[in-house]
Parts: structure tokens; sequence; C-alpha cells
DNA sequence: ATAGAATTTTGAAAATTTTTTGCACTTTTT
DNA sequence: AAAAAGTGCAAAAAATTTTCAAAATTCTAT
């Protein structure tokens, strides 16, 4: 009885090889090599059994199947299915080279924001999301801190509760941040956005939020860094450390894809308000708009 | 011939399938039986084996093999192969409910940005990145201006631009971006930010710009909104219109992405530069982190 | 029309191929 | 050095294909 094939949920885009992607790291030696094989044959698997593509790429059949299972699936079967379902047979993520084009460069950055948001998924705790939106939406005054590309998922952030109808302010200066966190409360929350965990003046405002009795949530790529000492709930996001040095870049969208899911679900909590508030938001919006026709 | 072979009168957008009502005539009984279960449970058979299929379809195997044959696949294997190959790619998009998990808005929300990304991949033009690319590249001193969550976007760009080794600032207060796009000047950019396109301040701004000689960029959703007849590069990005009201999300995810690919076509351009003092940079980022272990 | 030969189609089971599993061995990690 | 993880061989299981005799169909000659 063969086993029901993995659904594939939303999007076309080839799961399984950006699956290859996403596990590459944990793979062994043996496993890496028909990965790697996968990654740059993707069309010729269709053709091969599993011993044929064995002795192609030099490894077991046992390996093959270990793959398949560490992908998702149920078999080498069940792989082949899924590689023939993805009709586009793109490679993912080939390292952005400065002889590509704009577009092929975007292409990339696409590739790089797919496989940083699937590896978020992975390893942001379901728990801790849901304390934080309750937090939030149960929260007095929010102030979110960050610096740098941080700062902009705070403004972010801080825009979208404001819709959500919640008081959040987001602060970029280190002096402006200081000061707003000092006037927190018991009933209030701070949230610190930071990709190391390690900001000096991050972690010290949440610090100072909560020895002010407010409650704290952090937004951070590390694990263990500093500033979960000071938190009360953390989101772990993906990290960058391995990507492309000087421009870091793909974090900053999982970042942003977790505080929209966040502030959703405060929207929510705040149904009434939103209906009430929010589409007059948007339509006041609207007078700030010049006439299609004009000018 | 009383038997018909299909009672969906739609489409055989599936070379197998055409294949199934070609030969329909030329098969005997019990492939027949096959054939009706392939044209109406299509999506089901990629899970089955034969000999379920066969048990299914009350024949058997060998039936299953030959009919295979006759649509011109070497057996079984092959023809379910050629099934999924040709499947279509249902791209569902549930919506985000009240009811829904914090976890399960992520993930809505990351396949909503898939979605995005995948839009704008097409919709946007590759000589319209390149072009802008190379006046950025080029540009003196670069203006960014937006309002709201385009105003994150505008930032975001200014940031990455000035770690590319450009004179790049961005303005969200609309008199600063009056007053900076006023001191432009001929090999200068500015680049405007505006999901509907139509924004007052930010057309005027793009307006005086090009007034002063500068060249000028914008970033819209809207293909032929106001603020394009200001602009000599037109970026177009994924629109938000028939997407989750209050909060607009998505769309900036996808304006980032392309705000990525330029600034790193950008930083390719200047790599001398980067290497300079770019690296220097993150360095010297890292002294304003506190210790791993303390606190 | 109709018996019966010829042809085609069919399915059970055997043969084959392909995939998966069990297990001892190797490598890596702690 | 112990524990954990990864690997490949070979046996077992599963799936597919082939074989072949029986059943159904078609054809032909009464």
């Amino acid at each position: 009885m063969m086993k029901k094939y993995a659904e594939k949920e939303g999007v076309a885009l080839n799961r399984a090889l950006l699956q290859v992607q996403l596990c590459y790291e944990s793979m062994g030696r043996a496993e890496r090599l028909a990965a790697d094989y996968l990654l740059s044959h993707t069309e010729d698997i269709l053709a091969l059994t599993i011993t044929e593509l064995a002795s192609l790429c030099g490894t077991s059949e046992a390996t093959l199947v270990r793959l398949s299972r560490r992908l998702g699936y149920s078999g080498y079967q069940e792989l082949k299915l899924a590689l023939a379902q993805d009709a586009e047979h793109r490679t993912v993520t080939p390292n952005i080279e400065d002889s590509d084009s704009c577009y092929a460069i975007f292409e990339k950055v696409c590739n790089d924001a797919y496989l940083s948001l699937e590896r978020t998924k992975r390893m942001i705790s379901g728990e801790e999301l849901e304390r934080a939106a309750a937090l939030l939406a149960s929260a007095g005054r929010i102030v979110l801190v960050g610096l740098g590309s941080s700062a902009a998922v705070a403004e972010e952030a801080a825009n979208k509760l404001l819709r959500a109808g919640c008081d959040a302010a987001s602060y970029s200066d280190t002096h402006m941040q200081t000061i707003a966190v000092s006037y927190l409360k018991e009933g209030d929350v701070a949230v610190g956005v930071s990709q190391s965990g390690a900001s000096k003046d991050i972690v010290e405002s949440l610090k100072l939020a909560r020895s002010r009795g407010a409650s704290t949530i952090c937004i951070t790529g590390r694990e263990r860094a500093p500033i979960t000492r000071h938190s009360d709930v953390t989101l772990l996001t993906d990290t960058e450390e391995l990507r492309h040095t000087v421009l870091a870049l793909n974090s900053h969208i999982a970042r942003l894809a977790v505080v929209d899911a966040l502030c959703f679900r405060v929207a929510y909590a705040h149904e009434a308000l939103i209906m009430a508030s929010g589409v007059a938001n948007e339509s006041s919006l609207k007078t700030k708009r010049v006439e299609e026709e004009s000018t």
C-alpha cells in the first residue's frame, strides 16, 4: 500500500528542491552527494530507478530512501512523483554573482526569501507566537525598538499594530528608546528586534522595560542570545549567518512575515475596533491621493 | 458505440488524458473501465499502486500495463509520472480566518508572500530594473521618499544603498521630502515608493526632483498610476488590490525583494568600495554588541 | 442464423524489477 | 572513549511487468 504523497499546499514552486536546500545542512556525506545530484540533474531523475541513481551518484539505495524521507516523502517513488509535479525544474538559489542581470538577481533574492521563510517556519515556536499575540492584544501601551534593518521591522510592526487598534510606537533612536521604555508599566509590552540578539541598546531597553513591570518580547535570530534573558517571549527567526555577506537581506523578510502574522492575530482580537476605525482609516488615507487623471 | 468516455466535457489539458480520449475507441471492455477511472479520478491515481488501481476499477494489473502502453508510455510507472507532470498546479491561497492559530496565520502569510513574489517576478520588467540599477549606481545623491509602509521600503532601500556605498537617504516626513528633493540636481536620483502610485506628496516630490534635473524612479503597484508620469523608470510590483484588506502586507515584501535586487546590483557596481569599507562597517557594528556571556 | 475456427482481450499467477528494511560497519560528535 | 548519526550490503518486501491459458469477441463457412 503506497502511502499518500505529501500534500502540497499553497504555492507552485518546487517544494522538493527547496526542501533539499533546507535540509542540506543536516545531511551526511553520502546524502549530500545525492542531494547535489538531485539539484544538478533534477530532470534526469524522473527516468531513473533508485538503483540507477544510486550508482550514478556513487551511493547506496538505502541512502536515497533515507534522503527521500528526510525531505518529507515516504520513499523514493514519492520523491520522484513530487519532482515530476513541480513543473518548473529550476534549481534553487545559486549564489548571486556580479555578472547576473538585475532580474536574475531578483529571482535569486526571491528564492532566498522562500528559503528564509521556510526555515523560519520551522524554527519558530507556535506557542511562543501565541503568547506574544496574547500579550500584544491585551497590552496597554506597546513600544518597539530596533536598530538598522531591525528598526525597519520594528517600525513596520508599529505601523500595523496601530492599524490593528493598538497603542504602539517604534523608536530607532537609542535615546528615545530609553525614554520610551522607561515610561512603560505593568500591562504594557516592549518588543525588541535584534538579529544578533546582542545589540547593547536593545538589550538594555528590554531589561529596563521589564524592571518597570512591562512584559517583553524579542524577535531575534539567535537562540541563546543575551536578549532572550530579558524576554518573556522569544520569537526565533531565520539567521543570516551563512548568507551573502555585506547586504544582510532575507532574514529581514522572515521577520516581517512573523510580524505580519502577529498583527493579524492581534487585529482579530480587536476585531470590533477594526470594523469601526480601521476601515475608516483606509478611506481617510484615500483623500491623500491625487486624482487619477490630473497632473 | 453507446459508451461515451467523458462525462466531463471539459478539457484534456493533459497530454496523457488527451491520449486516453484519442485511444478510447480502440479499447476493449476492461481497458475502458480503467480509462474511465483515469478520466474521473486523475488526481488520485498518483497515490495508487498498479494493484490498488486494478482492484479499484475492477480490472487486472496486466490491463493497466497494456493501457499505459497504448497511451504511449513504457508502463504504468511512466504513465503515472506523465500524469504527475501535467497535473494542474492548483494554487490555493487559503484565506486567513480568525479561528486560525498564530502559526497557521504565519504559514498563510508565507504562502501569500510566495505568491506575491511570483507575481512580481512576472510583472516586473528586467530592462527597467537594469536601468534603475544603472541610474542608482552612477548617481550622485539619492533621495528616497515614501509614506506609511512604503516609507519602510524607502528606508530599507536607503539603508542598503548606504551599505552599497551610495550617498542615499530616505525621508518619511513630507516636509523633509520636499526639502530633500529640491536640492537634487542633474546626476542625482529621486526614488518614490507608493503602492497606489497616487500619493500626492510622493508624486509631487518626484515632479519636483525632475524639474531640478534629477532622474526619477518609482516603485509602485499600479501600472498607469500618476506617479509613473514623473518617473524615468517605473518598477512595477505586485498589487495588493485583491488581498486582505486592512493590514496591507505582502506586496510590501515583494517591494523589498525588488529593492534587494537593485541594491545587490549597485553593490556589485561599487565593488571596490564594498571591499574596502563595507566589511569594515560590519566589524565596526560588532563593537555595539554586548558580550555573549554577560548580564 | 449458427457452429466453430480465428482472433483478440483478459486476468491469475509467475517472473522480474524496483523499492524498502535489517543490520553490521564506519564516521562524526560529545 | 562512549554515544549518536550515517552508510552500504544484502535480504525482504512491494510493485511492476510478463506469461499464458481461459474467456470473450469477431469472423467464416455452412
